[in-house]
RNA sequence: UGUGGUGUCGCCAAGCGGUAAGGCAACGGACUCUGACUCCGUCAUUCGAGGGUUCAAAUCCUUCCACCACAACCA
């Protein structure tokens, strides 16, 4: 199929065709203080394939110039996903933005001897106030202009520890008209004592975002710098940094930003606060919940590194603001794994069925197809007894219009063995139907019938004495609405992680590992969790077209 | 009342002056030993709205309108 034009992918191409690039260097940024979701799976994938695609370099930073919000656990984890996502270490290297606070406070001393950084003593109240609103310019600063010496000196002293987190920031000497907010002399620079996670109390200043970022990405040689597009009205003071640190950059050398809109899907929530929320309150079963939207999640699920490809490919990389509908990336992984997947038969609520005509003590053997539409993918032996398992949503002796499967009296196909006819519904003292009792069409087998009768159902059975015992867990979407609004709790699906128990599996499943993904015929796709052995995860279901108005 | 950005089918999204691609969803129908899959068909006289330029406009000009982001010592 086609996929969308990506507007990055136009941008490098005029760049080396321009021949201001040669080499491609781009980057994904993460800042450690969560697990990564598919909203982050596109900045990834956007970054990273416009490196592999131009024969480029991508880097993984981590942007940790935040003591207070980043953890090793989270490091770990997120690298981790990145390269189950891409399939490889990044191959321009992995980078802690951290690592750069040396450099950082060098440019600082810079820009503070060119007069365009200055040490501000004003509280975050006041400076809020000076800063002027939306449609009100601000005001400078009493500190803007300190001393270059003055500057330098207390500077100095910030960094050596003297002063308490907040007493004073460095900042950047733009503009306080300027329209654009991002450039009202921006603080660059914040006191904070907080022990650092790699860096521990060595440093006790820290560079913010607009300041580091463009460092960093200048450092890296990073070419092409795409991020959401949140951070649009940031590019001045990117290119401001950029300008003011380094000496006459050129676009061989200089980093540019780029922004494209970040992924939003209907029954979906994105915000790591919320999605944090979420597991710290045990609303779900960690950050890989299968019905998270993490990209642990996902992949504990059975969601595979291709078909989020294939779905992000599908949206899109435009600017415009949308919702994706998770429709979308549902059909992506139906599409791989209805290709892909081995078929194996499930029966999730067994009713028995007894062949009075069939030998009490015979073992028959068929071979069924692990593919319908894939030879190459084999077959296996199903065991066939006197007694099996269907599905009890199979048979019905109150049929809706339409129903194809077994009812009194008429005929069915059980999947790649005999046609049969339900004869007597035996039900126990409630009613309840416990036990069928059905002749098979022996001569026939598991061939045509020779008298021309058509035989329109096809259920799935398991022989009794022939299958395994387990459980599934069927999962649903984890919000009840499209859009999720602001008070997320309101739209939980209470049902959206069912437990079926008593549910019985064709033997050959005994060995089914991690990783692997199978259809259940007829209900969905399902892989071996990895946390709890012996339960399967259904990945996403099977679409019915069955209607029985 | 500021700056930047975005508005093309229910949802994404191509298109970049030559007369509206594609995908998802939906709906018909065919096929089927999975009511799956596959297949075939239907689904924007119209591109946020109004004006203008042009033989020709979603594409250019213009005036509006709507939505998103920005006033952290977060990223």
């Amino acid at each position: 199929m086609d996929y969308p034009a990506n507007f990055i992918h136009d941008i490098i191409e005029k760049d080396i065709s321009d021949g201001v690039i040669t080499k491609i260097h781009t980057r994904f940024p993460p800042e450690p203080n969560g697990y990564l979701h598919i909203g982050s799976a596109k900045a990834i994938r956007i970054n990273f394939e416009a490196a592999k695609r131009y024969g480029g370099l991508f880097n993984l930073r981590y942007d940790d110039t935040n003591p207070e919000r980043e953890e090793e656990e989270y490091v770990k984890a997120i690298r981790e996903d990145i390269v189950w996502l891409t399939g490889e270490e990044p191959a321009g290297g992995v980078f802690f933005g951290s690592d750069c606070f040396e450099k950082c406070y060098e440019f600082a001393v810079k820009l503070i001897k060119d007069e365009k950084a200055y040490v501000c003593d004003l509280t975050g109240e006041e400076m809020r106030e000076y800063r002027g609103t939306l449609t009100q310019a601000g005001k400078e600063s009493p500190y803007r202009k300190r001393s270059v010496a003055e500057n330098l000196d207390l500077f100095a002293r910030m960094k050596g520890g003297e002063f308490p987190n907040g007493a004073c920031t460095l900042r950047a000497k733009i503009d306080m008209t300027s329209p654009n907010m991002n450039m009202r002399d921006p603080a660059i620079y914040r006191i904070n004592h907080t022990p650092h996670h790699r860096q521990g109390d060595r440093w006790c200043i820290y560079p913010l975002y607009d300041y580091a970022h463009p460092i960093q990405d200048a450092l890296e040689n990073i070419t092409h710098s795409c991020c959401s597009i949140e951070f649009e009205n940031h590019r001045p003071l990117y290119d401001w940094v950029v300008d003011n640190v380094f000496d006459n950059p050129t676009r061989e050398n200089r980093p540019c930003q780029f922004e494209f809109a970040r992924l939003n899907m209907t029954h979906t929530v994105m915000s790591k606060r919320y999605l944090r929320e979420l597991v710290e309150t045990g609303l779900v079963d960690g950050w890989d919940d299968p019905r998270m939207p993490t990209l642990s999640g996902l992949r504990r699920r059975g969601y595979t590194p291709s078909a989020i490809a294939d779905f992000l490919d599908r949206a899109g990389y435009s600017k415009a603001q949308s919702v994706v509908a998770v429709d979308m990336l549902e059909h992506c992984m139906r599409e791989e794994l209805n290709a892909s997947a081995l078929r194996k038969v499930a029966v999730t609520e067994p009713l028995l069925v007894t062949i009075a005509n069939f030998p009490d003590d015979k073992t028959e053997t068929f071979s069924l197809p692990n593919h319908p539409g894939d030879p190459a993918l084999g077959k296996r032996d199903m065991p066939f007894t006197k007694q099996i398992y269907i599905e009890r949503s199979d048979f019905s002796d109150n049929p809706p219009p339409k129903f194809h499967r077994l009812k009194p009296g008429t005929e069915v196909r059980l999947m790649g063995a005999y046609i049969i006819k339900c004869d007597e519904v035996v039900r126990d003292v409630s009613g309840e139907i416990v036990e069928l009792i059905c002749t098979a069409d022996i001569e026939t087998g598991n061939g045509v019938p020779t008298d021309g009768r058509k035989i329109k159902g096809t259920i799935h059975w398991l022989s009794a004495a022939h299958c395994i015992d387990a459980e599934i867990m069927q999962y649903g979407r984890l919000f009840t609405e499209e859009e999720v609004g602001e008070n997320y709790a309101d739209f939980l699906n209470k049902d959206s992680a069912k437990k079926i128990t008593g549910v019985k599996l064709e033997k050959s499943l005994e060995s089914a590992k991690a990783g692997e993904r199978f259809q259940f015929v007829r209900m969905g796709y399902f892989t071996p969790d990895t946390k709890n052995g012996g339960i399967f995860n259904s990945i996403v279901d099977l679409k019915s077209s069955y209607r029985p108005s």
